[in-house]
DNA sequence: ATGGATGCAAAGTGTTTGCAGCCAG
DNA sequence: CTGGCTGCAAACACTTTGCATCCAT
């Protein structure tokens, strides 16, 4: 697996074991993670490594434009590697966090540029509710 | 100025002049204030007043549906005492944020719910880039 | 060889909590 | 009078920083 390793080199960083681990567990999830998150599912495997260090890797990454940060109004940060912008839904049930593959989004953001003298760079849109299994569950 | 008063009756708030004074600041700025900046703003007029009064009194205003919370991205919500949904704008240059009144973000949410199986409840929508007055300055 | 990355501990920042005294209802 | 509110200090949770060591290039 030297595609991540590649993507590192890419954007000049240097590709240590933890880099590539970090990368690599942010890159095959959507859960959206926390810093905390991936430290956990990562101490197995290499016992030293440090928070500190997942946190200064993630902000490497976001620097690159590898990753996004999410502010979904929780405590803690969550990150994304799809760096396609797009929206989140969060379930208030379960709180799983989820992307929303959608072209709408474009259209909006031509709308709300027509409307305004706002230049927009990016954007974060959150919906807030119930998703799909837990409104399942509520049955 | 009893008008505030009568909401937070109304919401079954004790009314005391700490809640009023920072409900009254909340309601009289667009800027969308941190629990600091409200501080700050109070202090002379109520010089024993905590940070921490601010902090439960803007809970006690978002569980009464009275204020909202912003997570634009930077270390410390911001406040806004506007309750209904709309996008808010946050400018790169200035770090100011404005409300957009909109109803393109009412059609959107419409597209999305009938592309997803999510039940949406709430959204925060965010657009970050330049502002009206800061893209004036750059030419 | 060398500059950047790691990892530990400590510091920092925004926010919350516990509790005694106080005040609105 | 009574329960909720205030305000102080302490505690908390997440994140950042300093620095010596280490390692990718």
């Amino acid at each position: 697996m030297e595609e991540l390793a590649v993507i590192l080199k890419s954007k000049k960083l240097k590709v240590t074991p933890q880099r590539l681990a970090i990368y690599k567990v942010l890159f095959d999830t959507t859960s959206h993670p926390t810093a905390e998150d991936i430290y956990n599912a990562l101490k197995q495997l290499l016992p030293t490594m440090s928070l500190a260090t997942v946190y200064k890797t993630l902000d490497a990454l976001k620097k690159a434009d590898l990753a996004t940060e999410l502010n979904v109004g929780d405590d803690s940060s969550r990150y994304d590697s799809t760096i396609e912008s797009h929206p989140h839904m969060v379930c208030f049930i379960c709180g799983k966090v989820t992307d929303l593959h959608t072209n709408s989004l474009c259209e909006f953001k031509k709308q709300i540029q027509k409307e305004t003298d706002f230049e927009i760079v990016s954007e974060k849109v959150y919906f807030y509710g119930t998703c799909k299994d837990c409104k399942v569950q509520l049955d």
